[in-house]
Parts: structure tokens; sequence; C-alpha cells
DNA sequence: CTGAATGGTTACATTATGAAACGATATATA
DNA sequence: TATATATCGTTTCATAATGTAACCATTCAG
């Protein structure tokens, strides 16, 4: 079973990453995007805290996504040092695009399986202990010892 | 689903590392050394073709398992290039506390899940179209690109 | 006003990785 | 037999991912 898991938590990431690389964009990259997108002008810090992404690591990604022209470090009025980061049209565009696409991959990765099925699964992967210490919309790959500890 | 997937793979694959480091051993240097036991005598060029692991690669492992005298690169008397991999006493030690701490790493994962909500979940799991691509015994994580796709 | 804390960045060391070159040996071919 | 080609294992090298710590500007607390 662990090895199971192991095995195809490895080819899901993995699928995803191509999947997601005509649009030239990684899945941490997305991942920022998307909360971007729920809470625009939060801090890099603020993202970091919800995500679990030490602050080294944000910053290439915010400084490719801006790059890109998908991301904005706007000014913070009330705090100088912070930058408020905010999706441009592109990125809103970016991430409809990236969506679709994580739905297409949701569809292929359960394959048949009917939808009583498939929330059987569902119900039955949450209840494996590990499951208890995931956090929401955080994938650990991305934390930092230090970060998953807080 | 597919996001609980990738996480639940990682968290799965972390656990089993820090649970085999006490025994000094890595989750790769594992899987080697349960193959080895399995297949005495067989070369590391065998060995990576078997695990998909790329020839550069098995050198550093073979090489830390030497070191620590679990396996043993005897010639091997009708190809004088290759090595004849056998295990030690010790590693047969090694590899029974491994799979000791294997058992019990399952047993922590599928937490209190019922022998029948086990087979349910192997079962559904097994339906992934995912799953197909998997090679038993074989991590993708350890596989190259060129190895896989032979 | 001074010292500590914070947001963001940069510099650096460490590690993991595969591709390719290499030497020794084996196998096929002429 | 002689020669070319393939194989096994190893080493070398370049590349990429990562975290820690130092750093600057700014904010906050006393």
């Amino acid at each position: 079973m662990g090895f199971l898991l192991s095995q195809l938590g490895y080819q899901v990431s993995g699928r995803f990453k191509t999947l997601l690389a005509p649009l030239g964009l990684e899945p941490r990259q997305f991942l920022v995007l998307r909360h971007v997108a729920r809470a625009q002008g939060s801090s890099q810090h603020a993202l970091g805290q919800a995500l679990l992404i030490p602050p080294s690591r944000m910053v290439s990604i915010v400084d490719a996504l801006e790059r890109r022209g998908l991301v904005e470090r706007r000014a913070n009025p009330t705090d100088r040092r912070a930058r408020a980061l905010h999706l441009t049209p592109e990125g809103r565009g970016m991430l409809a695009r990236a969506l679709r696409l994580a739905a297409e991959h949701e569809r292929a990765i359960c394959g048949d399986l009917s939808p009583a099925e498939r929330d059987q699964l569902l119900g039955l992967l949450r209840r494996l202990p590990l499951a208890g210490e995931l956090v929401d919309g955080v994938h650990p790959a991305l934390t930092s010892e230090e970060a998953a500890a807080s």
C-alpha cells in the first residue's frame, strides 16, 4: 500500500507537470498563481505562510511569474517593505487555462471510475492517518522543515 | 483527487525514509538490497534493468552498501567485466530489520481501516489508469527518462 | 530615539542528478 | 585470427534544486 501510494503520487505529480508544461507553468507556480487570485494584494510573506513555502523560494517563483507578466508586485500603501501581489489580466487568463487543464487531469486520473467509486476512493484516502497531517492546498514537497513545524 | 494522491505519496515516502533512517538505510538502498536478496549474483546492469535505475546511479548505491558491509561485489566467473552482487550475512540481517520496519510502516499507513476496506482501497487505486503504467517493485522516482522509455 | 523584529533579496554552500567519456572485457564479423 | 562493435562498470562534468545565513530597508516596541 505504501509503495503503491508513493508510486502513484509521483506519477500523478509528474503528469500534472508535463500537462502544465505547454503553458510554461510549473506546478508550484500554478499553486502560487491560484493563491494570489484568491487573496489579491497579499504580501509574499503571507503567501509563504499560507502555502508553507520558505521566503527565499518565494522570490524566484514570483520573479518568474512577474517576468512573464502574470503577476504584479505593487507597492503596499501601509507598509513600504512589503509587496502587494496582484494578478494581471494575462495572469487571470493563464490561471483559467491552467484550471481547465487541471480538470482534464482530474478526469484522466480517475479513468473509468464511477462517481460513486470516486467518492468511495476519496473517502478511504481521507481516512488514512497521514491525510490528517495534510494542510488544504499545501503541497508538502514545497514545505520547509521549519515552516512545517510551526 | 490528483492533489491528494500527490500529497499522500510524498508524505508516505517521507515517512518511510525517516523510518528507515535509524538503520542508516535509504529507501533506494532498501530497494536494491531487497532485489539483490532475490537475485543473488546478478550484475549491476541487470539490477539497473530490473529497477530501471541508471548505471551511474547504481554505482554510488552499491558503493554505499558495500562500504557498510551489506553487499559484496564478487568476481563473475563467466564475465570479467561484470560484478556478481551478493548479500553478506550482515546484509541479510539488515534486510530483515528493514522488512520489519516496512511492515510496521504499512500498518501505520492504513490506520484503522478494516482488512476489507484496505482491500477495497487497493482495488480502487489499482483501477486508476496510472496504476497500469507502474512496474512492480520499481519506483518511478529512481528511473531515468531513458530507462523508462525502453 | 534606540534596539529588536519583519519583508524581501542576495550570496553561498550543499546536494542530487544524468549525459557523456573512458577503460576493460566480451562478442560478432570478416 | 584480426577487427569492429557492444557491454559493464566507473569517473568526470555540468546543471539544477535547495536551505542557511547575511543583508538592506523599513516598521514596531520600549
